[in-house]
Parts: structure tokens; C-alpha cells; sequence
DNA sequence: CTGAAAGCGCTTACAG
DNA sequence: CTGAAAGCGCTTACAG
């Protein structure tokens, strides 16, 4: 049994009002001894405000939930996404609620899933990665849920990271120092549109230097278990050591991007002079001891561009909002980007 | 103006009673044409029940609160600690909501931080990894919050990983198979019990064993920067390739491991024949395409071991509950771990 | 500066 | 099978 305003009238022998007024923002209207002595009984009774009578006095709960597909792997969404989240709600108190609802629920029950209808949040984050099921618009719209679409690109509602530039920019950057051979690597190719838009952003930044595209590496539908990792390492190997391999790649995925570095110093190739590597991450953290040239996805910056907008849309209740659009970020782009030798 | 069961009531010409046992549990006590008349008309107008009114009804949010420290980088709880709570309390259609207070509102503040004081949560899983502010104790205490401890030896309300068993384990697993000069690899001196714990494990079993402890890797305060990780590198890839390396290494980081598996496959050193390598680690993937003995952590387990632990602590409110020491688990013990040869 | 009334949205006995 | 009453804990006008 929680502590109540009214115990602590009691206590005090105020009236319920009286002791409420002075717990919250209005104490400046009592007697200095009067609030001393409510204040000194709430603490020494344990008083804690009760959220739920709260929430529905003011009619928001202050909080955000963030909604994401049982199917997708949790890892996906990214701890920076989640910090920034945490981040820009602590400024303002508000809490952060998870859930998770499974595809079928969402598409074969006719009710409401439970975990949604029941959600103390004001507003939704929507973080599925592609293939979310088109009832989930359907939900949005008929419980009038505030929501912000993320690794979407919707034209509204939406905020998602701009890979097509993101992409393109790397390879410019590579075409700029002088490379000519530029391939991209990749060993899996994702339902996600940055899939399509990183190999469209490095192919029309080739094209438009009039050179051809080419892709190393090819969809491996299996990407987790331990013999596709061996696979993968495999096929690194072998084309790094080979002698027509590319001065400069961009990869599209951190772990290759690794085992392009262990590659390259196993088989004796230089990282910069003998090959440039651009990574595309969601960190630019150092691999292998060293530092590597980044275009980093701006998870963090995404959750930064969310939470603003998800809260306007709250409080307008329900128009329209124009989506944004992040841009990816190059991080130390000579530390493995060097101009072809010879 | 979300909608109410007033709205749905006035809709269909019902008593609001009516209609809120419809739209609850009881929706058998009355005509079929009468439930289906209000069942349409709640989806009709969107209605979704109000979480707050219920929690206020019910005295429960159906929802736990993950408390962690600002200072400590988000990272440290784990994707896979998120994704077991969230399995555990997708089964019982409960959220949960992530809340963080920095340590200097908890300590200097004398009020209950305003994040905790109306946080909408029926109890609390704490997750500091150590350090915690003292002031915590007293606050969870005074508001009579149930509260389940992570990553903290308490031996009453906490849930915590065997360190010692894990290291102690994996070094005995070196010892079986005929290994002597066993080392230990650790380049960061955690203030974390597990890091005390894990050189305990291995020295005990080496003492035990008539050998000396030989620790590879001095503490190096500085991490994260790059200057760091080059560091750690260079000393890695030196031990590596000296003549009187260890025959086998337990490596308390996952990143300093993937450094062995490196520099060992750029120096020559062939892994379980000439260096056996037992990583401690959250994760048991592939390091570099190729499996690596794990002790894995058992990061998952511990969240699957809390909820229910929190969850019987929020109905017996406050009854202190028996700690949970959750076992290491071995993968791959041969991947490369062999018997020393010679 | 302080006390009595109404209501947020819902449920739960209680009579019919 | 259906309707009128009370209350969960709090706040917000409203009189004094």
C-alpha cells in the first residue's frame, strides 16, 4: 500500500487539497512552517506521486514507447539509437517504454494487439527494419497513435538516414584522391532500402565519372552461422591477396570491413597505399588497433531528429509532419583513404 | 480526444457500465447481438483502453522499470540482457520502460529525482555496473520500490553472473587437456566484482594446480581513444610472436581476443596448436571467420533469472528474496583449445 | 493562506 | 441480461 496524499493529511492534520497543493508546484501559497511540515512528512512517510492518477489528470503519460517487430532482432536497434533516445527524454523526464508485438498478433488477430492497447505512452516510435505489416498503419491511424516511422522512407512522419548520399559521398571521396578502381563489398543484400540506396549511390557516383561499378561479393542468403562466417573470411582472403583486386573498396558492413583489415596484414598488403578502405558503420570505432575511414549512419543523430518530431506531432495531435532526412557523416576519411600509388 | 467507453456507450445507447464489461472480461454475461453491437462500435471509433485509468483501478502498471546510471555508457547493458527481459515480459503483455538518473541528482539532490518519483512501474530491475550511488539503497528502501540488483553480489535481491566459477572453469578446461603455462590476458582492471573475480577464478585454479598465475596486460586507464587501441595492439601483436609466449591464454575482453586471433594469423601462430585461446565473452560469434572457445557470460540468462525474481518480489512486496548466482556456459571448448603439443 | 466539490476513465459490487 | 453508486489518487477551479 503506497503512501497517499490523504495518509499524509492525516498525518498532518491538513486537508487532502492543502497537502496536495504543497507536493506539487503551488507550495509558495502556504505558510513557510506549514510546507516544512508536509515536506518532512512526505519524505519521512515515502511519499511517491502516483503516475497513473497523474497521467490521468494531465491526460499524457509522459513517456514514449518504442515499438519494435519480434522478428527483427532485437540488436537492431542500434545502442547509440537507444542513448540518444535516452538522451534527449531525460532533458524533459519523460520515460521510454520498450514493447515488442509478434507479425502474426499484428496481422491475424482482428483486436488490437493487448501489449498496444493497453500502452501508457504518448506517442509511438516505429523501428522496424523494412517489412513491417501493413496493418500496423492500419493501427496507427484508426487508434490515432502519434508515430514516427524510423529506417523508413515515407514522405511524412518519417525520419531515415540518407544512404544513398551517404554512399555516394564515399566513393566521390575515393574518386577524388584518383582511384579509378573502386569496388563495393558486400555479402549480403538486405530487404532494407539502404541496401538499394548505398549500391545506387556508389554506382551513380561511378557512372557519373565514367567508370563502371563493380561488386565484390555476392548475397549469401546464410549470415550467421559459423560457416558463413568462414565463407565470407574465406572469399576476403581471396581477393585481397589477388593481384587485379581494386586500389579502393567501399564496404557496406563493418564485420567485412574487419576482415578486410586482417586480411590485408596477413597477406601483407598496406592499408592506404596498396589499398584504401571505406567503411560504411554505425560506429567509427578503431578495428583491429587501427583506425579506419568511416562514413558513419547516423544512428544517434536519427533518435536526435525523432523524439522532436514524435513530440511536435503529440502535441498537434495528429497533422502531418514533413520526414527528415539524416545525413551520414565521414569520419577520419585518410586514415585508410590514400591516392593510388603508381 | 482519445475515445472513452462514455463515447462508445452514447453510440450505441448503452449504460457506460454495459459496455465497459463488454470491452473487459465479461462480455459473456450479455447478448450476443448486444456484444457485437458494442464490439463495432469500439473499433468503429477507435477506442483503446486508457492505461491509466486501469493502472489506477488495478494498483499495477503492468510494467517494469530498467534503471541505469548516465555516467555509465549505455552500451553496458548488453543487446542480448534487453532482448531476454523483453521475451520474459512479452509473455505476460507487461512493458518495459527505461529510465536513467545521472548520479549527481541522486546524490546531491535531497528530493526523490522527479524520473523516479512518477515513474509509471511497478518495480525495478537495477542495472549499475557497480559504483552505485549509496543513496540508491536508501531511496529504493524509503519508497518501498521492489527492486531486483544486477551485475551487484548482494545476498538478497540480486541477480549476478559466476565470474569466478566461469574463469575458474575455463582455466581447468587449459589445465585437463595438459596445459602448464597458461596466462591471463586483460588489459582494463575493471572496479566491477567480475573483474576481481574472473583473475580469482584463474589463479585459484593455477595455484590449485601447483602453478603460478601469470597475467598478461597491465592496466591501461585510458580505453577507448585511438592512441588506446594502438596500444594494445602493438603489446598484443609483441607477446604473440615472442619465443616464451604462454601455451594457452584466457582473454577476459572480446576485442583483445579478436587481436589475438589477428595478430596470431599475421605472425604465424596457429591457434590451438601453437596458442590455445579461451575468450571470456557475452557473445560466442565468430572472431575473424573462425569459432573461438568461449566462456560465455551469461548476460541473457541473468534477465531471464530477474523478471521472475521482480516479479514475485512486486506480489510479496518487499520480502527479500534469495540472490541468484547465474552459471558461465562453455562453447566450443576444442575450437581452439587443443592439448600443448611437444 | 485554507477547506468542500467535481471530475479525469475505468471497474467493481449492488440492486433490479 | 441491464442500470445507478462509489471509489482508485490526484488536481483544479471555487468559495471563504
Amino acid at each position: 500500500m503506497p503512501v497517499t496524499v490523504s495518509m499524509i493529511a492525516k498525518h498532518v492534520g491538513l486537508s487532502r487539497q492543502t497537502v496536495g497543493f504543497i507536493l506539487g508546484d503551488r507550495g509558495h501559497l502556504f505558510r513557510e512552517e506549514t510546507r516544512k511540515r508536509v515536506l518532512a512528512a512526505a519524505e519521512e512517510l515515502g511519499y511517491r506521486r502516483n503516475a497513473a492518477a497523474m497521467a490521468m489528470m494531465r491526460g499524457r503519460y509522459n513517456a514514449i514507447g518504442l515499438l519494435q517487430s519480434v522478428n527483427a532482432a532485437f540488436g537492431l536497434v542500434h545502442a547509440n539509437f537507444l542513448a540518444a533516445l535516452m538522451e534527449q527524454l531525460r532533458a524533459t523526464n519523460m520515460h521510454l517504454s520498450l514493447g515488442q508485438v509478434d507479425d502474426e498478433t499484428l496481422v491475424d488477430e482482428s483486436a488490437m494487439p493487448e501489449l498496444m492497447n493497453s500502452w501508457a505512452v504518448d506517442g509511438l516510435i516505429i523501428s522496424y527494419v523494412a517489412n513491417y505489416p501493413e496493418r500496423l498503419v492500419d493501427i496507427l491511424h484508426r487508434y490515432r497513435l502519434p508515430a514516427i516511422w524510423t529506417n523508413v522512407k515515407h514522405p511524412f512522419d518519417a525520419v531515415y538516414s540518407d544512404d544513398y548520399a551517404g554512399a555516394r559521398d564515399a566513393t566521390e571521396l575515393l574518386l577524388k584522391m584518383g582511384h579509378r578502381r573502386i569496388a563495393f563489398v558486400r555479402y549480403y543484400d538486405g530487404v532494407h532500402y539502404s541496401s538499394r540506396d548505398r549500391w545506387s549511390g556508389y554506382s551513380d557516383a561511378m557512372h557519373a565519372a565514367g567508370l563502371q561499378p563493380r561488386r565484390i561479393g555476392t548475397h549469401m542468403g546464410d549470415w550467421t552461422s559459423a560457416e558463413a562466417h568462414a565463407r565470407r573470411a574465406e572469399h576476403v582472403r581471396a581477393w585481397v591477396q589477388t593481384a587485379d583486386r581494386p586500389s579502393a573498396v567501399v564496404i557496406d558492413d563493418e564485420e567485412v570491413a574487419t576482415l578486410v583489415v586482417h586480411f590485408a596484414a596477413v597477406v601483407g598488403v598496406a592499408l592506404g597505399s596498396d589499398l584504401s578502405v571505406m567503411n560504411i558503420s554505425r560506429d567509427a570505432l578503431p578495428v583491429l588497433g587501427r583506425v579506419v575511414s568511416t562514413m558513419r549512419i547516423p544512428t544517434g543523430d536519427m533518435a536526435f531528429a525523432a523524439v522532436p518530431l514524435l513530440l511536435e506531432k503529440i502535441t498537434t495531435s495528429g497533422s502531418e509532419l514533413p520526414s527528415v532526412s539524416v545525413p551520414c557523416l565521414s569520419f577520419n576519411p585518410d586514415a585508410t583513404c590514400r591516392p593510388p600509388v603508381g
